[in-house]
RNA sequence: GGACACUUAGUUCAGCGGGAGAACGCUUCCUUCACACGGAAGAGGUCACAGGUUCGAUCCCUGUAGUGUCCACCA
């Protein structure tokens, strides 16, 4: 027997071991067809946090609810080394620990990485085992395994043989802090506050000057000319002469170029060719020096004299005071602009000029966007993220791919000792004596750009790529389409020539409750694990994925967890009250619509309507949808009418009281198997306590639409009832009687009702009536419905009955106002569909026969 | 500077070309034998604003305002 009250530490304990020994998570059964999804691989640097909660729920449902579809499902999990963040965050500990990082070999930081990520991997295993994750854990894999490295190579190889893998010398993002390149989308731009400095560029040889504004003084050291447009008038007349750099007193040119514009700041633009994408493309064109000025960690460099070891911010200082003490500071503006900050640590990046392998963009980004105009598209869910993705794939730059780090796959790039030349191959040449290895390594997005086929298997034909590859659907945030799911698409496409993934299925952000994004600074996040010690797993995965519409974000809001637990307890109090009627060695009978109620019919009906409705958005990824039926049946037709009822019913002897209790089981187990995806706990407990149950509710299938049961038979009878409940019920409120208070009730019927009609009444209504042909001799209050009216012939308040009556009649005359505006429209009558004139006229009719029955009626009070 | 989203009840959010919905909160009543983590009843909305399309617009279109997010090298 179930508890009185649903406790889920109760419920979870053990299942999840359970489901797992059994081998429900192994995906291979060749008698089904496949549905595969890969997981996105969570990095191995902390503790998950509600964005992976609501992430892998949501792939959770889909797999189980395909699973019970009866597909071959294959959830393939897995973790990301990522590379700058782990890196980092082992550095951190290496420190603290008091080990002196700038002594450790690669090969002993490597050890302690690894060290580092088993650590943390086990954690990941914890809490997807918390989250009751259907994870198959045979086939997991680490995006920095033997495999996936295998993968990565062959995959650098080939593309660089295809020219899509270059090395070159260009202007990319540095990270001083890391003391790594990064990729583009590796860097945030965020408007902070600075100045906008002017300085005077002295002409040569002369006693007028160029003013020339600059956000980064300290660059100048590295101006190797200074350009204005070249219609602008104010600058003609120096054409082909000289400045003075008031930096470093460099004597460098001024160089006309229509790249300047003339109506921004003052005209004259410095040029700095090797710390600005800009500057850069001015300096090839003319062929210009470009030095450097920085170091790696973004000090000044030799070039910068007395500069030289100074931090850039504070040569910049430096460097204004002095040139303010020679006379040649105009002035300072403060302003607001965008400055690029390192994803991971948030520091400046600096543009420098340096040596780096790149990924060849454009026919691979041409190649994506074909793909997506013919048959064989990416699905996304929902469709507008695809313009997102696209738009990006139209204004695609060349992607940075090397990283100055350890952990990471290193670059299968071998340079001759002597000759310098460059191999490029997945093993090392054979005279790997005479080589030295590329010291860098991939961008962490390169390896999981491949991960939903290097996961399969691939570069090997197995038995999984032939099988799960495409996958069917892959599940993310939309924070990182740009990121991962263009580069799977990209990758998937140009190697293997098959779209990644059917299906794409975005969602949102978990914010807090004022709407902010969790961040460590703010103190603001949510650890999963404390919700679920709290309220459950079932309520976090329920609250989780039926709280926003697909794409949109989502505020957690604890009441709201709060209210899912409720939910669940509620179900579980229904299944107590089912299965406590249930007696032993009960035999379910066979419905049929001899045997079944007009009460019955009417909820299977509805029952029907539910599966058909959740399946439908179950479908279309909508699960917040799909759950608000299943919710809406829970509590109004299930728990409100139908088990309320079915107490008069269980009273009875014989037959229909069997016939009852079995729609009641069905009923529930139905419930159970639609809430079942949502919150697996739960659904296994109490169908565990089903009779005639399965070892486990893994192994059922789906509730399927029964057209039998799918007819509108009885609901004329069920609605009237219900009508003629709410109204007595109503009454006895506004009328301030007892819940319990027996009333005189006369009712006329336009229906035939079943020998169900008096039991039901009476029973809810607390009262006896009378079956009567016409009620215009009564006195009393008059309710009218659909198929027949009511009249409370005894304790009749006149003043409530008078105010209710032109209540009514309020609400009637302009109901008739509008169906009669809308039926002397000839527009309408002409334009709108049949059907709708059609009902509007009938509309009309009977608010028509209301009013004048309920305005004889006031007459008569 | 572009792009996308959002603006609906006190709050968080659904929804929709033909009389506005849920949850939570609020009000009143009820410890009746599944559940007080409950039940019954109820209050509460010019669906941001302005135009347009339409027989009819909260819904479609255009514009405006506000909010948020993403992208973008203007010195």
């Amino acid at each position: 027997m179930l508890d009185k009250r649903y406790s889920p530490k109760d419920v979870e304990q053990g299942k999840y071991e359970t489901w797992k020994s059994k081998g429900y998570f192994t995906a291979g059964d060749k008698s089904k067809s496949p549905f595969s999804m890969v997981i996105p691989p969570p990095n191995v640097t902390g503790k998950l946090h509600l964005g992976h909660a609501w992430n892998t729920t949501i792939q959770d449902i889909i797999a189980r609810y395909k699973k019970m579809q009866g597909y071959d499902v294959l959830w393939l999990p897995g973790m990301d080394h990522a590379g700058i963040a782990t890196q980092a965050k082992v550095m951190a500990k290496l420190v603290s620990l008091g080990i002196d990082v700038t002594k450790i070999t690669r090969e002993e930081f490597l050890k302690y990485a690894w060290e580092w990520k088993h650590e943390y991997a086990e954690n990941i295993h914890e809490q997807w085992a918390k989250m009751g994750l259907m994870l198959d854990y045979s086939r997991e894999r680490f995006t920095l395994d033997e495999g996936l490295n295998l993968a990565v190579r062959k995959v650098f190889v080939d593309l660089y043989n295809k020219g899509l893998i270059y090395q070159g010398e260009r202007i990319i993002s540095w990270d001083p802090v890391q003391q790594t390149a990064l990729s583009n989308i590796e860097v945030i731009h965020q408007d902070d506050e600075g100045y906008m400095y002017y300085f005077k560029y002295h002409i040569e040889n002369s006693d007028e000057y160029l003013e020339v504004a600059t956000t980064r003084p300290e660059t100048m050291f590295g101006d190797t000319c200074v350009c204005v447009n070249p219609e602008d008038e104010r600058y003609k007349k120096y054409h082909g002469k000289k400045v003075i750099n008031p930096a470093n007193g460099e004597i460098i040119p001024i160089i006309p170029d229509e790249y300047v514009d003339i109506t921004f700041g003052t005209g004259a633009m410095k040029c700095t060719p090797a710390h600005d994408p800009n500057d850069f493309n001015i300096g090839k064109k003319y062929g210009l020096e470009m030095p450097t000025i920085f170091n790696k960690d973004a000090t000044m460099n030799e070039k910068c004299g007395k500069y030289q070891g100074l931090d850039r911010f504070v040569c910049r200082e430096k460097l204004i005071e002095d040139i303010k003490s020679r006379g040649d500071f105009i002035k300072q503006e403060k302003i607001i602009h965008a400055v690029g900050h390192s994803q991971r640590n948030n520091c400046v990046v600096e543009p420098m000029l340096s040596k780096q392998w790149f990924v060849k963009m454009k026919p691979l980004a041409e190649e994506s966007i074909k793909n997506q105009q013919g048959k064989d598209r990416v699905n996304f869910v929902p469709q507008r993220f695809e313009n997102t993705f696209l738009q990006w794939m139209n204004n695609i730059e060349d992607w940075c791919i090397s990283r100055q780090l350890w952990w990471g796959h290193r670059i299968p790039a071998y340079y001759h000792k002597v000759t310098g030349e460059v191999v490029v191959s997945e093993n090392p040449p054979k005279d790997m004596e005479n080589y030295v290895q590329d010291n860098d390594v991939l961008d962490t997005w390169f390896s999981s750009g491949l991960w939903p086929f290097s996961t399969m298997g691939w570069p090997e034909k197995t038995d999984d790529l032939e099988r799960y590859f495409p996958t069917s659907c892959l599940v993310t945030a939309y924070d990182i389409i740009f990121f991962w799911v263009s580069r799977m698409i990209f990758q998937s496409l140009n190697i293997t020539h098959r779209k990644p993934f059917d299906d794409v299925v975005i969602h949102g952000l978990v914010r807090d409750e004022l709407g902010r994004k969790m961040s460590k600074s703010l103190g603001n996040g949510v650890d999963p694990i404390e919700v679920i010690d709290q309220y459950g797993v079932d309520a976090l995965r329920y609250f989780l994925t039926t709280n926003s519409t697909p794409g949109q974000d989502m505020r957690y809001i604890e009441e709201k967890v709060q209210s899912s637990a409720n939910y669940l307890n509620k179900i579980w109090n229904s299944a107590r009250y089912v299965l406590s009627s249930i007696p032993e060695g009960f035999v379910e009978v066979k419905l049929s619509k001899d045997n079944l109620s007009n009460l019955d019919k009417w909820l299977l009906n509805r029952l029907m309507i539910t599966i058909k409705n959740v399946t439908n958005n179950m479908e279309k990824y909508d699960f917040n949808a799909a759950s608000n039926h299943l919710y809406n049946f829970v509590y109004d037709d299930f728990c409100s009418q139908y088990l309320e009822m079915s107490k008069v019913k269980l009273n009875e002897e014989g037959l229909s009281r069997d016939v009852t209790r079995t729609v009641l089981l069905k009923t529930l187990k139905t419930i159970i198997l639609l809430i079942y995806p949502y919150t697996p706990f739960i659904a296994e407990e109490l169908y565990l306590n089903l009779p005639n149950h399965l070892e486990s509710v893994m192994l059922e299938s789906y509730p399927k639409v029964e057209k039998e049961f799918l007819s509108e038979d009885g609901k004329e009878e069920m609605d009237l009832i219900f009508d003629i409940i709410r109204e007595v019920r109503n009454y006895k409120i506004v009328n301030s009687l007892a819940p319990n208070a027996k009333l005189g009730l006369s009712i006329n019927l336009k229906i035939i009702v079943s020998s169900d009609f008096a039991l039901l009444v009476k029973r809810f209504t607390f009262s006896d009536f009378d079956i009567v042909d016409d009620m215009s001799s009564l006195k009393g209050e008059l309710f009218t419905f659909d198929y027949g009216s009511m009249m409370i012939t005894s304790g009749v308040n006149k003043d409530e009955m008078k105010e209710k009556l032109e209540k009514e009649i309020a609400f009637d005359k302009s109901a008739i106002a509008r169906s009669e505006n809308m039926l002397n429209n000839p527009n309408f009558i002409a334009k709108a569909p049949k059907e709708k004139v059609e009902s509007e006229k009938a509309k009309l009719e009977l608010h028509l026969a209301k009013l004048k029955e309920l305005e004889e009626k006031l007459k008569n009070i």
